[in-house]
DNA sequence: TATGAATGAGTCTTCATTCAT
DNA sequence: AATGAATGAAGACTCATTCAT
């Protein structure tokens, strides 16, 4: 696949993220993607054999861990109190992000495809978060900002949560407000202050 | 509609819930209904013209919220601490009843619906727990049962934490002891122990 | 299935001989028949979901054997001699039909098919042929009409002979002349005369 | 065409054919002959510009006739009866690689071609074949090696039931014992024994 | 009320064929 | 000569929905 084509396949991606976001995940057609895109049925076909597929190639693109957050964040002078609060806006703003992103279709695709879990891209995320957020946790109750008996329980209920706040936001809507002061609770419970 | 229609339409209701529980809910169609009631198409439409309409009148039934539960388990003597330990304890039952409850196919239908939000049963089964919860938690605050400062946002966290952890056991999987887990750390967030 | 759909089926069966006679097996398409049968698309799926079921419920009916061919011509004067004749010329007859036979469509239909092969109706026919070709040349050796020294090994080289005038009449093309020749000279090697 | 391009157009030729053996004819789309070649699609097009194209072109070259087989056998101390046999043989042999013989292509190829018929290198085949056995036999009889009334009739009966023998291969198989049998039945009844 | 045959629109998928490079 | 991306037509198949009985 040469540059030309790879611009092209880019391009589809792109578009099919678009119709993803608006219509979820199994009611996408790949005439939809067609019809985005402005191509050929063949033409979708040269790149991507099912909506599954593209599916696929686009949420592996897409997950933005907690890894990548906190690193972003981090410098010498930041503080786990400081990180956490960070982490936790950036979750508030992708959620916020209600039609944009793709949430709904990232859950839809999981009840699709039950079977297969383990080597799905979300749960990856998901296990890689516990972990990143346990780590941040330690560090705050060995830096003494933060207060936690069981960092590992600790940071697995926050990921719960957050997935809870996603699918809320997706099915009952949150509104930025709820958001915030969700974030001064769970601060809360770490014994940390929002300013 | 007379006594005879009544109970067919209910058959029609039970024969579908186990659908929904097995397939979800856009992969239902009609026939599978059909199938599964083994009456015939125009039978069907006679009671239900989508599968949607079907659907909206088994949730309508369906969700078994907090103060249902809650007042089950309430006598004289019940702790506001054991109360909460139920209520999490039945919230676990459901959830590792995984294919043989409808929290998929209710999260695909919203996720399709979301522009009727208000109207849902989901949404409102889901500001119904906040309060109850809410109730519960100033209760056993003042009973000095229960440790916390902000009852409704504490009551909020916990409904949201429930539906992340309803959601992540359909699209990860969770087992009995994740969730045994899960609520001893958040009686514990209480002040609660469990015994 | 009622009385009244049994004959659309039947009248589906009629009109897609037809198509396959016509065009043979595989260039056979679902919408040949359908246009066929004027019917709709789907309406021809309640009742075949293949072309291939289709076929293989027409030649299921379809395949004329040598018992009943035999069976059909045989009273108590007719003589073994006779019977073989009878049979070829029924086999003649078939083979002239060059463009109302199913001849072809099977063909293509078996080399589509090897796998599957025995439970197929057509070997099914082949074997009971040589069969009852065996029975009827031991029945002429004793009564001293035919002459064979391997009634078997003679019913299979027959057996094969009419398959290669089927596949060359369609291939090739044979005349009827062509045909009488061939049958005189099997006779022949029977030491029967064509009279 | 330069060589060069006839060095190409071999090498299809050559690969095709295998693709024509493994898949039959109809089967066989621009997209195998292309993949098998390793070529662009374009490329073949420059070359041949359909699958009937390019199979007309390799039956041309295929056809190993009577003529071909009896002349390679003959020289001056071979009877009639051995060239019979071996003629037989390489029948048997041809026959047994059928997954690597171009049978069942042909014939697919025929029955979708019937009206072309006259100028196909298959009936051409054939026509030749009947007048090299015809004259086989006829030598034979004259060096009263073989036993026939009618060489003619003879030969054409041989043609017949080798095409059957081929089609019967193809379709519902045969053993190499199956085709010893046949040939010394064959043998027999021209008054020849297999040693 | 109840049946189930029938329709036709919609989607998926594959291929031969073209054409700019 | 050669490439391979792109097209669009054709066929398979499924469903919601209707309607005569």
């Amino acid at each position: 696949m040469g540059d030309k084509s790879l611009h092209k396949k880019n391009y589809i991606i792109e578009k099919a993220r678009e119709v993803f976001q608006k219509k979820g995940y199994r009611a996408v057609t790949m005439k939809d993607i067609v019809d985005a895109c402005g191509i050929s049925r063949g033409g979708l076909y040269l790149y991507f054999s099912s909506t599954k597929e593209l599916f696929e190639e686009i949420i592996g693109q897409e997950e933005k861990d907690a890894k990548t957050v906190i690193a972003a964040a981090r410098d010498k002078d930041t503080t786990p109190a400081t990180l956490m609060f960070v982490y936790l806006n950036e979750q508030k703003k992708e959620i916020l992000k209600k039609n944009d992103n793709l949430s709904a279709a990232i859950f839809e695709y999981l009840f699709e495809n039950k079977a297969s879990k383990n080597d799905n891209p979300v749960i990856k995320r998901i296990r890689s978060d516990i972990d990143e957020l346990e780590k941040l946790i330690i560090d705050g109750v060995e830096q003494e900002w933060i207060d936690c008996d069981n960092p590992k329980a600790a940071a697995k209920n926050l990921v719960y949560t957050i997935e809870g706040l996603k699918v809320t936001a997706q099915t009952s809507g949150l509104t930025a407000d709820d958001l915030d002061k969700e974030i001064e609770y769970i601060m809360g419970t770490f014994g940390l202050v929002v300013e």
